[in-house]
Parts: structure tokens; C-alpha cells; sequence
DNA sequence: TATTGTTATACTCTATAACTATA
DNA sequence: TATAGTTATAGAGTATAACAATA
């Protein structure tokens, strides 16, 4: 959880002044980096709250989806798909699995994997989440307008596939 | 430092194919939230790449330019700024202290207080990190297109500050 | 009493490397 | 040899609470 930001400063005198001074940003101001930087944090805190009011976090929120769509779906391959190392998922997984959101099952033809499906109560939990997302989602579209979401999007995908 | 991400998982006979499948994202796909993660993830590790050929990080990039701009601000101005806590900028500053890159002076009128400045050093650094920065803002001006760019940015300016 | 900055502590998320058990 | 998943470990980045010095 992060604290609010402000831009302004008290008791700032360094310019001979009493009074406060906004901070002055420079050229952070207008680069797209700061910026996506700074819309991602505030979403995702936003999308925090929601999430808390269930018990949940973002995080938990895509590996459950991600399960959800994929059924059988192994680590190795979550993994891959979510842009993580796998073992860093080794204690995301075994937290789901300790609270009955995610069921392993010990795939019979390679027996090192384990295939991942949500029990009832995990694809309940989803369905909360879900519903928070929506309504996260409702929150950016009316930021973003409906004329530009697409395009909004379509850019957000090309910076995520082609920056270097 | 983050893994490449790769959409294709191989090995996936969950729906009776030997072949590989793609992971079906699902809603996540169409998500702003979703999608500002990804590209902001990908902006900062492949900015992260161009501030490791300087022996610096991206975070280091915003406390120098705030500095930079603002000579003589204070520490709790510079965690007002940059949206942490004070506790939480001590180690930062401490290490670009040591490492000569800023210093800090007690403040005369209130002696609980110090004001950080930029050394010669300090100001090499930031010039070479604005240079790797401008680099990087091209990469995305490219991939942005400058027609949506300046549409773009205030967008992403409008959810930093609206979304609740 | 309130504020500035530090310290102690803890939590989350991530990675690398070495390991096991299988393949 | 190679792969699936775990363990051990470490590092970055963040926060809260208590603290000393000063206001």
C-alpha cells in the first residue's frame, strides 16, 4: 500500500519565499515512462482497495483468472504466461491451494507436473473479483472516454510487445 | 530484473493435443488495468537496461532529476514528491550520499532539517541517465506514434489523478 | 505538542542457483 | 541430459511505529 502523493510542499524556503512551492518535476513531467509509471501505480492501488474489501490482491486476481480460462494448466506454463520465473509462482500457488481456491493434481503421463484447476471456491472468489474488476474497469473507461479506449489500449499493447 | 514474457507455452495437451497452445487470457486481455501493468513493465525493464549501462536504476532517475530541479529541497519535501514515505527515502539518499552523488547540508533556520543538492557528480550522472531517458522516450514515441502521443500522455496524466 | 529524519522491523514480489524426482 | 517444481537465499522497494533532536 502506498501513500497518497501530493505535489505540493510546505515550508519550503529555498527560493527566499515563506510560502509553499509546488515541486518541479522537469522533464518528468512529459515523458511517457514517468507517466505510464505513475497511471499504473495509482490503478493498481485503486484496484488494491477493491480487492481488499474481498480478501484478495491484483495479483491473486490474474493467477486466478489465468487458471480459470486455462483448466489443467501447469506451473511451468502459468508461468511463462504471467512473465514470472517459476518459482516465484511455487508460493503464490501454495497459498491458493492452502486457502481451497486451487486444486494440483499430479498429471498421470509425466509425473513431475501438476495440473491446476480451481475448486468452487476459488471460481467464487473469481467471480468476486471479477465483479470488483468491472467496476474498476467502469472507473478508467469514464477517465479514458469510450471514443478512445480502443486506441488507448491497442497502444498499450504495442508499447508492452515492441519496446526494447 | 524480469523475465521475458512469452503469450505460447509449449507441452499443453490439456484439451487432448500434443501441440502447444497459447494461454487463453480472458478478460484480462481487454483490460486497461491489465494492460497498463504490462506495458509499464515492460517500459521500466527496458529502461532499467539502458540505466544499468550507467550503474544506476530508474528509481535513482526521479530522486536525481527532483533534486536536480529543486535545489536545496528537503527530504520530506522530496518523499511528498515522489509519493513515498520519508522512512522510506533514508536508504535512498543515503546511498547517492555515499556514493557522492548528492549532499546534504543542515539547514540554519531549522536545524531537524537538511537540504540535498546535486554534487558535479551527481549532475554527471543525471545528464548521462537524461540522455539514456530521451533514448528510451524515443523507443516509445516510435511505438506511440507522434500524432497520439501528446492524447496519450494526458490520458495517462487523467487516471494518475482521477481514479479512485 | 508537532515535525524532521533515522532506526528497527516486516512484508511483498521478484530472481538465481542448487536440488529432487522424474523423463 | 533435460524438465517440473521446490527450497534456500538474496535483493529491491515499500510501509508502520517508535525514537531523538529540534521547533
Amino acid at each position: 500500500m502506498r501513500k497518497g502523493k501530493s505535489t505540493k510542499v510546505d515550508g519550503d524556503d529555498r527560493i527566499g519565499e515563506t510560502g509553499a512551492t509546488p515541486t518541479d518535476f522537469g522533464p518528468l513531467a512529459t515523458w511517457v515512462g514517468f507517466n505510464l509509471r505513475m497511471a499504473q501505480e495509482a490503478s493498481f492501488e485503486a484496484f488494491s482497495h477493491h480487492s481488499a474489501a474481498i480478501g484478495e490482491n491484483p495479483g491473486r486476481f490474474a493467477t486466478l483468472t489465468l487458471i480459470g480460462r486455462n483448466p489443467g494448466i501447469r506451473q511451468t506454463e502459468l508461468s511463462a504466461a504471467s512473465g514470472r520465473d517459476k518459482s516465484s509462482l511455487t508460493p503464490v500457488v501454495e497459498d491458493l491451494v492452502r486457502r481451497g481456491l486451487v486444486e494440483r493434481k499430479r498429471v498421470d503421463s509425466d509425473r513431475r507436473a501438476y495440473r491446476l484447476n480451481l475448486t468452487a471456491a476459488g471460481r467464487k472468489t473469481l467471480a468476486l473479483m471479477t465483479r470488483a474488476a468491472r467496476k474498476h474497469e467502469r472507473n478508467l473507461d469514464r477517465i479514458i472516454g469510450p471514443r478512445d479506449k480502443k486506441r488507448f489500449i491497442d497502444t498499450l499493447k504495442r508499447i508492452a510487445a515492441e519496446i526494447e
